[in-house]
RNA sequence: GCUGGCGUAGCUCAGCCGGUAGAGCAGCUGAUUUGUAAUCAGCAGGCCGGAGGUUCAAAUCCUCUCGCCAGCUCCA
């Protein structure tokens, strides 16, 4: 069965049951979307709160026990016109998407007629799974300046099995949800005196460097030199690079001794400034420069979320200078290096996507049409899947964009690599070519991890919170039994961080149990028990995470065994 | 930014058709010295986000403001 249309099918269901509560209900458009359906609706001189959801949904499933079969049929627009006459935002649709057609589509069930492309289900009866999910407020057309509507929200499945473990996947999100683990783990906080600004903990900048580490690790290994530029420049260079026409809106400025400068919203100016010190040859290209660049956005109240949304975040920015012959090679082995990161992570379902021209944006049609053929071809060369997004390319040139899917079936757009012409020229960036005339270098964008506060959370979602040895700020601890261990537990503490490990104490006046659960609660990987017998016997009972016991092992032992854990990146505890 | 909801102890929350605040956890103190996810008891802790207003009286009602949450829109 299509599960589109079904779900499409359940929006036009809903409709007539909220015109059978509402009779004057107007309705705007009804599609469905990746879990169900919506359907924007305008209740004239009223709402609807969400004690009318179970109502709905009780009317809904009296019209699909009728089993009541869907009619399709053209007809003339004019028709059309008198049939919807009193809907107000279907005569609105006749009159401008529909303003061409001769003929329209109608589709009609228990007398409920509907302004609708279709398909639909045969009948009322075969809507599988549904329940009602939510209200949320939108726009006619999705235009603040509109009519204000209300969109209803229903989740659809096939099978009743289907909705349930939608739902369970939602449960889950919700336990896993980072704002909560990043208080929990004391990794970050977020205060009144600057919305959308993080403050990184001690545990959680341990986190965000030694993901740093990680992808240094990985862009040295791409051939690129980190730099690093001002995160104030003025306000001139963003006119220059066009930035300040296309985000004025959402940038930070500020001045000093009268002249006006800008909060850097992107790396990209600062890393050209650096390449502009010097004239390079074409032997010196590609020249591979990257940058965890700081940079800050303006962006709307409304959006703030967590760590995926903030207006302070750090790029894993990179910039090649290259020549049109060698973005394919660039682009090649920027593609090896995202799939491998994202393994490590634990992102094994990988899509890519070319996202190409948007309305806005600088640029000949000629340059966009290089650049986007570019990048299908490094692609295709390379016997990488990809679909494209229309019109969804930076403004200065196409992209490649890299999805990933967590474990809870989400999807998250992290990495990026762009083709731009228009920026060299801009600012006249040059090279000496073989043939000694000068010429304009291309410039790519890249970004493994797009922002780095934004990943984490996405990471902290997708293990719960659960961060491998090589990334937990805190691997082991040491918990003793009784007091009488604590001396012994310092000096062995003091030896594991010798050997560099991150290790802690808990000399708390608990019982071992209590210092176990705190353990447990901060996802600690390793706890090494210490009572009288280890002390005795100068061995270590280690407990795993995973609730798994390591008896009787040495210091020695347990540290090579650790390291080799940490020096695989792996995301398993103790080696097989 | 827009629509709707929310803001009470360090944390999670109760109290809210007005009569100046409560619980659990965390913290502190004392007792307990304990073998793999919460020992017991006591104490302390809050200008109820901020500013105005209505009222004899405001955590509770109204206005504004800041922030958070769910969406919309946006994302270089």
């Amino acid at each position: 069965m299509d599960i589109k249309a079904m779900r499409h099918s359940a929006a036009h269901i809903m409709a007539e049951a909220i015109k059978e509560l509402h009779p004057n209900a107007q309705f705007a458009f009804g599609p469905e979307t990746q879990n169900g359906f919506y359907y924007d609706v305008e209740i004239p001189g009223g709402s609807l709160t969400n004690e009318d959801l179970p109502k709905i949904e009780k009317i809904m499933k009296k019209i699909i026990k009728s089993k009541t079969p869907f009619h399709h049929r053209d007809v003339p627009r004019d028709e059309a016109l008198e049939l919807f006459k009193d809907q107000k935002y279907k005569v609105k649709t006749l009159n401008s998407l529909l303003k061409d057609e001769q003929s329209v589509s109608v589709y009609t069930q228990n007398g409920f007629v509907d302004l609708c492309r279709g398909p639909h289900v045969e009948n009322t009866g075969n809507i599988g799974a549904f329940a009602m999910d939510k209200i949320a407020g939108a726009y006619w057309l999705g235009n603040a300046e509109n009519e204000p509507l209300q969109r209803i929200y229903g989740i659809c499945f096939a099978t009743k099995e289907e909705l349930k473990e939608y739902k369970k996947l939602l449960e889950e999100a919700k336990k896993r949800d980072h704002r909560v683990t990043g208080k929990k783990l004391d990794l970050f906080s977020f205060h009144d005196e600057g919305a959308g600004f993080v403050f990184w903990h001690p545990r959680g900048l341990t986190l965000f460097n030694l993901m740093v580490d990680f992808i240094r690790e990985g862009y040295r290994k791409l051939g690129a030199q980190e730099i690093r530029t001002p995160e104030i420049l003025s306000e001139e260079l963003w006119h220059r690079s066009g930035h300040y026409e296309n985000f004025k809106d959402d940038m930070y400025f500020t001045e000093a001794d009268e002249r006006r400068y800008a909060i850097k919203p992107m790396n990209c100016p600062g890393s050209i400034l650096i390449y502009k010190e010097k004239l390079y040859s074409y032997r010196d290209l590609p020249l591979r420069l990257m940058e965890m660049g700081h940079v800050h956005r303006f962006e709307l109240s409304g959006v703030l979320h967590g760590l995926f949304r903030v207006r302070a975040f750090t790029q894993d920015d990179g910039h090649i200078y290259c020549m049109p012959e060698q973005i394919e090679e660039e682009i090649k082995r920027f593609v090896e290096s995202v799939f491998y990161t994202y393994s490590i992570f634990g992102f094994d379902d990988v899509s890519v996507f070319i996202a190409t021209r948007p309305d806005q944006s600088i640029g000949s049609d000629e340059e966009w049409e290089n650049a986007t053929v570019a990048l299908k071809n490094a692609l295709e060369k390379n016997g990488v899947e990809y679909g494209i997004k229309e019109g969804e390319g930076a403004f200065y040139g196409p992209k490649i964009e890299f999805n990933v899917k967590d474990c809870l079936k989400r999807n998250w757009q992290l990495g990026t690599i762009q083709v731009d012409f228009s920026m060299p020229r801009r600012f006249d960036l040059e090279y000496v070519g073989s043939d000694s005339a000068r010429h304009a270098p291309v410039l790519l964008h890249r970004a493994i991890l797009g922002s780095l506060e934004r990943f984490i959370g996405i990471y902290l979602e997708h293990v719960a919170g659960a961060l491998p040895a090589w990334l937990a700020p805190v691997q082991a601890v040491v918990i003793t039994i009784a007091e009488g261990q604590n001396e012994y537990a310092r000096k062995l503490s003091e030896k594991l961080v010798g050997k560099g490990l991150r290790v802690e104490t808990d000399f708390s006046p608990e019982r071992m149990n209590k210092k176990i659960r705190n353990a447990q609660l901060q996802k600690i990987p390793y706890m090494i028990i210490l009572g009288e017998k280890e002390v005795m016997d100068k061995n270590l009972s280690v407990r795993l995470r995973t609730g798994e016991n390591i008896n009787g092992i040495t210091v020695e032992e347990f540290v090579d065994s650790v390291k080799e854990i940490i020096k695989n990146r792996s995301d398993t505890l103790w080696p097989e």
